[in-house]
DNA sequence: TTACTTTTTTGAGGAGTTTTCGATGAAGTC
DNA sequence: GACTTCATCGAAAACTCCTCAAAAAAGTAA
């Protein structure tokens, strides 16, 4: 099937289940990752950085809503509540709590295909919004690929994280912390040297001056920011 | 109820409907349009802008699907789809016409709202900014800028702090004490020497004329205060 | 597996800002 | 005139930011 480079992170103590939806998954194009329990779930949304969380909510080691409010402390990705509580008061506290979406098993396959599509389709703004520009600056979040004066520049993983977690706030101040935690995630919320290199290599390869950033601009005692126009 | 200043477009065929959707969201402080059918929905949707759709599929004159596509059109205005068809095909094809969530009747109304909340929270994603302005002075809180006669001022993180709680009390006499609580917390309270310094700093950058402060007014005796119109 | 390349993280130095603090003078009050 | 409050200046101390370079880790290909 079309490979969508998309990766979906499947969160049940059920092994029948992750493989099940794992099966059906990987079928339409998506890369399934699997978690069974809370604390997996946690650290691998924090290395792994999934497109879209499906969690069920009986995990055996924490209550699946507060898996919810720990990576909404730090991460918008969503997040697809599957589960066999059918009462509307726990339909309310996880939605509240910061779940995308909430289906009840036994669920069609069909229907969690479409309502994985929603939140996707939610999460990443239409083609149109996907391109940012700024003089001779131009990011394209859905190809992945940044130009500086139409040529592509080569950008690491963790450089291309960065420019998108600014990108996706151009205009507006990110601080420190902020960025340590949407890129490297929350354990790193005072690792600012970390983020400083970072600042720096990737200024030089897209700043037509490093010295006197144009586009990656400094607000000092806070962190940086992206101009917007 | 609160105020919550949105405002959401009920279509229904059945009054009743219509009638017991108004009276929930009211009384939760949402405004309420309605519309009996999909061209009224369409009409309302273009002129009164709504901040989010509740639709039932089942209309007399189109079908609900058909009114998401045509919305979808030219709008990305929430769609939540609220319909007696469980169907999972029904679902599926609403979901991918562009709706945003589906419900099935007979819904809870807890569900329901909290499902509106989801719908807005991802629709409205960006802080409002909050934006204080006296003559030539602005400061803009979400974006965290001063302009002085349209102009950017760069301030140290404390300066800014200082301005920021000005800000928030715009108008009201902050004592020493309540100013060097809130910037420099607790144990600086007796400092009244930093924060003259800080405010003397603050008005050689945003004032016109320093000696006669137009903006940051001193309170002989008492505190400073942000002149406010 | 091993060897190789790329990427990430850590370390150290220096330039530049910001914060704090003491000194001084002006203005108002008793 | 003595006392208090307020504003400003300038210098020392503390801190922030940037860069270069080396070490460690991760990824890749044979």
């Amino acid at each position: 099937m079309s490979d969508t480079g998309l990766r979906v992170l499947v969160v049940d103590d059920e092994k029948a289940i992750r493989r099940y939806l794992r099966t059906s998954l990987t079928a339409l194009g998506y890369e399934v990752l699997e978690a069974a329990n809370g604390n997996e779930a946690l650290q691998a949304t924090m290395t792994d950085h999934p497109d879209i969380l499906v969690l069920d909510l009986g995990l055996p080691d924490m209550d699946g809503v507060e898996v919810v409010r720990r990576i909404r402390e730090w991460s918008n990705v969503p997040i697809l509540i599957l589960s066999v509580r059918d009462r509307e008061d726990d339909k309310v506290v996880a939605l509240d709590a910061g779940a995308d979406d909430y289906l009840t098993k036994p669920f069609g396959i069909k229907e969690l295909l479409a309502r994985i599509r929603v939140a996707i389709r939610h999460h990443t703004p239409g083609q149109q919004d996907t391109v940012f520009e700024v003089e001779d600056l131009r990011v394209d979040l859905g190809k992945r690929e940044v130009f500086v004066q139409g040529n592509r520049v080569a950008l690491t993983p963790t450089e291309y994280d960065l420019i998108k977690v600014l990108v996706q706030h151009a205009g507006r101040v990110l601080t420190h912390s902020q960025l340590l935690r949407q890129v490297w995630g929350p354990a790193y919320e005072n690792e600012s040297h970390l983020l400083r290199v970072n600042i720096s290599n990737l200024r030089r390869k897209i700043e037509p001056n490093p010295d006197q950033p144009r586009y990656i601009l400094t607000e000092p005692g806070v962190g940086y920011r992206l101009r917007e126009d």
